[in-house]
DNA sequence: CTTCCTAGGTCAAGCGGTTTAGCAGCCGAT
DNA sequence: ATCGGCTGCTAAACCGCTTGACCTAGGAAG
C-alpha cells in the first residue's frame, strides 16, 4: 500500500557505491570515469529493484522540468485546439517531455493565472495557442521562461508559428481554375474592398491574398463577392441564397472557410445544384464536418498537428532562428471539384486514399 | 534576463525572519504562534518582492504536486475526450490543480509509458479515460496513486464515472412517446435479440435498456430494428434507405447516436420526409453535428464535462464511497420531435436558450 | 531567588536528485 | 626518494520548501 518508491540511495546501497556513481551511470555521462564492473553492478541494482528517477527532485536540481505548458484559449472545438494539442503532444512525448494544459476561454485574468500556475511548477517554455490567429499581448510577467505563440501573433514574443495561408489559398484556387473552372467564379465569405474590421485577421488577410494572386495569375475575375459577418453555415446558406435569388448562376464556389461551405451547399441542393457536378466548390480548414458533406469537400486543410508539433521543436530548439515559422497547408482533394484531366493526374495522388466515411 | 526568481530565504532576509516564519505565514498555517507583527511584514517582504513559492520544491517536499494525471486514448475527436478534458480541467484549476495530459491512441505499450512519465513526475492521481465505455485492465504499476476510469470500467480500479445511459435513454424515449409518436417506431443501430460482440459495450447495453424500459412502460413495440455494425453516418443511411426501401413507413425513429440520425436524415429527405414534421427522430450524445443538422436533432446529450469534473472531485476527495458514478444526461429539446400540447409544456423549458446555428 | 510555563520564534534535517571539489592509490619520470 | 599526473570513486553542498524539535526571554508561581 504505503510502499516507499525506491530511490537513488536504495540502488546505491544495493551496488554498494555512492549516489554520486548512480547518478553518474544512470545518466551515463561520459568523461567521468567510472569503472565497468560498477556500472554493471549499478545497472543491475536499479533493474532489479526498479528503480525509477523521480523527476521531480531532479527538475529541482536542475532547473529543468521536461514539462511545456500548453495555454489555450479553449481546448475544445472542432480540430482547432484539439489538433493543436494532439500534435504538440506527441512531438513533446518523443522528446520526453509533457505537457501541462491551462484553458483561459479568451478571459485576461485567466491568461495571468494560468502563466502563473505554470511558471510554479517550473515548465521549460509556454505554448500560448489562439483560437483565431491574432495579434494579441502576451502578459509580460514570463520572466525567463521562453514562449511561442502558435496559430497568434504579439509583439512582445520573438517565435510564433503559423499556417502558410497565402500559399494555401493560392494552391487551393490554381487546382479550381486549372480544372478549367475559370466562369462564374464567386468568392463567399469576403469581398477584398470590404472595409476593415476586427474579423480581418492575419490570417484572412492573407489567405485573400493568396486567393487574388492565383485569380490575377489566371486572368480572372469573380462574378460575385459576398461579405459574410460570421463564417457560419447560416451565413453561408443566406449568402448563396441571396445570390441565386438575384438570378446569378456560380459554377465555381470559393468559400472562406467550410462552415461557409456547408451553408452553400444547402443553398445549392435547394435549387438543384449539386456540388461537384453543376457547381464546383473549394474551401479552407478542414474541418470535421469537411467528410460529412456530400460530396466530400475539396478544402486546403490547416495544419494544426504539424503546427502544434513544431511550436515544440522551436521551443526545445534553443538555437533555432526566431521569427515567423509558417507551416504548409495541404490540399485535401475530394469530391466538391470536377476535375479535368490534366488536373486529375495532378491531383489524384492527393487523395485520401481513405476517406473516413465510416467515423 | 537571467534574473533568479525570488526564492523564501529572499523574503525571509528582507523581512528579517527565517525562512520558517516565512513558510508558516504564507501558508496561514493554524496553531503556530506567530506575531501579528512578523506575519505583516513577511506579507509585506513577499509582496514587495513579487515572491511566488516554486511548486516543484514544495512537491518534493510534501509529496503533493498538486498535478493530476489525465490519460486519454484520443485527445480529439469530437466532443468525445475534448469534454472530458475540459471538464477536468475546469474542475482542477478550481482546486488550483494542473492537468498533466498523455495520450495512448490505445496502445497498451503506451499506456504503460505514459503511467510511468506520469508517476515519475509525482501526479496525485491519474484519471484514465476512454473513448467507448469498456471494461479494460489498467496497469498494475500504478504503485500507490489513485486511479479513477473515466468513461470506462476496470476489475482493478475501484472509482469509475459514467454517463447514466438507462436513465438517459428512458428520459429521450418517453419525451418521444409522450408526444404522441407511438406508431411506426423504429429502432436504428441495435435490435434487442442481437446476438453479442465486440460492440456491446456497458454504454449501449443500457442504452437498450432504457429504450426498452420506456417502450414496455408504454406499451409500445417498434415496427423494426435495424442492427447497424459501424454507428456511422453511412450505416445510417443505408439502414433507413433499406427501410423505407422494404416498404416500411416509419414515424418515429430511435437512433442509437447521432452519426446515425445524420445519415437517416439524408435517407429521408431522399424520399421527401421531413424529420421534425413528418417522422420524429431521437438520438444521443449530442455530437457536434446534431446543431448542424436541420432541423436541429432532439437528443440525449453525453454529459462529457460533467463527468470529466466529477472524475477530479472523486480523485481529490479522499474520503467518498468508492464504486460506479453515475452522471445523468440531459434532454437537448430541439426541432426533430414534433411535440404536443403536453409535451410542450413539460419540456420546453429545456430548449437550449440560443442554439448554437451562429458558431 | 529559583522553577516552570508559555509565547514567539529559529535550527536543521529532510524530500531525491545533481555536481563540484577532492581524496586515495598507483605509476612513470626526474 | 620526490613529484606530478592519471584513474576511479566519494563527500558534501545545493536546488527551494516544509516541519518536528529545540531554544530563549519574560512573567507567573512557588
Amino acid at each position: 500500500m504505503t510502499q516507499r518508491r525506491v530511490t537513488m540511495a536504495d540502488v546505491a546501497r544495493l551496488a554498494g557505491v555512492s549516489t554520486t556513481a548512480v547518478s553518474l551511470v544512470l545518466n551515463n555521462r561520459q568523461g567521468t570515469r567510472i569503472s565497468d564492473d560498477v556500472a554493471s553492478r549499478v545497472r543491475a541494482a536499479a533493474q532489479e529493484l526498479g528503480y525509477r528517477p523521480n523527476l521531480t527532485a531532479r527538475a529541482l536540481s536542475t532547473q529543468k522540468s521536461h514539462v511545456i505548458g500548453f495555454i489555450s484559449e479553449q481546448v475544445t472545438t472542432d480540430r482547432l485546439a484539439s489538433g493543436l494539442i494532439r500534435g504538440a503532444l506527441q512531438e513533446a512525448k518523443r522528446h520526453n517531455h509533457v505537457l501541462f494544459i491551462a484553458e483561459t476561454e479568451g478571459e485576461s485574468h485567466a491568461v495571468d493565472e494560468a502563466v502563473d500556475a505554470l511558471t510554479d511548477r517550473q515548465v521549460d517554455g509556454i505554448i500560448y495557442a489562439a483560437t483565431r490567429p491574432q495579434t494579441l499581448r502576451v502578459p509580460a510577467r514570463v520572466g525567463s521562461t521562453p514562449v511561442v505563440m502558435l496559430n497568434a501573433v504579439s509583439d512582445d514574443v520573438a517565435d510564433n508559428v503559423l499556417a502558410d495561408e497565402f500559399a494555401g489559398a493560392k494552391d487551393i484556387v490554381d487546382l479550381l481554375l486549372e480544372s478549367g473552372h475559370t466562369d462564374g467564379v464567386v468568392i463567399v465569405g469576403r469581398s477584398m474592398d470590404q472595409p476593415d474590421d476586427e474579423w480581418l485577421s492575419i490570417a484572412v488577410r492573407r489567405r485573400l491574398a493568396g486567393i487574388w494572386d492565383s485569380l490575377s495569375a489566371h486572368g480572372v475575375r469573380p462574378v460575385a463577392q459576398i461579405p459574410c459577418q460570421p463564417w457560419s453555415v447560416r451565413s453561408g446558406y443566406e449568402a448563396v441564397r441571396d445570390l441565386l435569388l438575384a438570378g446569378v448562376q456560380p459554377h465555381a464556389l470559393i468559400c472562406m472557410n467550410d462552415r461557409l461551405a456547408f451553408g452553400a451547399y444547402r443553398a445549392l441542393s435547394e435549387v438543384h445544384l449539386t456540388p461537384g457536378r453543376d457547381v464546383s466548390v473549394v474551401s479552407f480548414d478542414d474541418d470535421d464536418i469537411a467528410v460529412y458533406l456530400h460530396p466530400m469537400l475539396t478544402t486546403a486543410a490547416a495544419p494544426f498537428e504539424d503546427m502544434g508539433a513544431l511550436a515544440v521543436r522551436i521551443l526545445l530548439d534553443n538555437n533555432h532562428r526566431p521569427g515567423e515559422h509558417l507551416v504548409p497547408m495541404p490540399l485535401r482533394v475530394r469530391d466538391s471539384v470536377h476535375l479535368n484531366r490534366a488536373t486529375e493526374a495532378e491531383f489524384t495522388a492527393m487523395r485520401n486514399p481513405e476517406p473516413d466515411w465510416t467515423r
